[in-house]
DNA sequence: GTTAATGCAAAATCTTTGCAGAGAT
DNA sequence: ATCTCTGCAAAGATTTTGCATTAAC
């Protein structure tokens, strides 16, 4: 575990479990780093002794409170989680066929908020862009639809 | 009902009931466009008797495939539904203090496309843009946090 | 030793589904 | 008459919570 992010526990008066270790751990993985839950479980399970849900909700809950992670909602309404520490801020391209999602570094927001008269009664927190389409390696391909689990468009 | 919805329900070999009427005219609201199932229920009761819960969540399924209605899920992981027959692209400004969801017309997307490297390898079929924050009304005012049910920031 | 975290089980929340009866065309 | 829709009840999925025990500091 990062040092940075170990002092970030301890100032919160948090304290450095394995279970909250390994949980960390399995956000390490630059080729998926968004994870479920049910991912994050998944993922620990292989390594470690099974941890069980409330801890890893818990958990999830917790470390997104104190900012290392940051919970983002998908349109199939499971949450995800990324890790948030030291982290430019970005969007997602999320593909249909294969649930992957990869980060993308442009943001519109700045510009949009200078031309944009809506936004000047409002005061703007946080935002969101999503990018919803099929990746290189999915190309047209709509089937095993990771995300229309919810999402359905057809039955 | 618009005579444009009728229609369209006619051609898809839906029925028009009392339920699925009922149901639509909770979306004619302008101050109130995005609703949740729960809304939708709410507000239908007030005028006819009590529409059971899937007889809802059926029919916003329902409307959703065939195009009336669009899906819309915000942070807080819960579904939300609005008209989407005839209407514009949007994204939307939704207030983190008293919930309301305002649309914004204007739409970075197709610039950002052009000027994006990492688009080039992705098929988009839809994007989503939303701008969380404090309308005109409720300020910086954090009480009574609608949204913070599931995206709790503290207990 | 004190305080926070875990595991378990139970519950809460939102949503979906099977089936028999009712309603629309 | 046909085919869809509704209501009910039950179940599914994800997430939250209370409480006793365990582990970190």
């Amino acid at each position: 575990m990062k040092e940075s992010i170990e002092k970030h526990l301890k100032e919160k008066g948090l304290k450095i479990t394995n279970q909250r270790k390994a949980i960390l751990e399995a956000f390490q993985n630059p080729e998926k780093h968004l994870l479920t839950a049910a991912e994050v479980l998944e993922i620990v399970s292989k390594y470690t002794d099974k941890l069980n849900f409330s801890t890893v909700y818990r958990n999830l809950e917790t470390l997104t409170e104190v900012g290392i992670l940051k919970r983002i909602n998908l349109d199939n309404g499971i949450n995800n989680y990324e890790l948030d520490i030291e982290n430019h801020h970005h969007h997602h391209l999320i593909c249909l066929s294969c649930g992957d999602a990869k980060t993308i570094d442009y943001c519109p927001f700045d510009e949009m908020r200078i031309s944009n008269k809506q936004l000047q009664d409002f005061t703007p927190v946080d935002h969101k862009l999503e990018i919803y389409g099929y990746c290189k390696k999915c190309g047209n391909n709509m089937s095993c639809d990771k995300l229309n689990k919810k999402q359905k468009v057809s039955k």
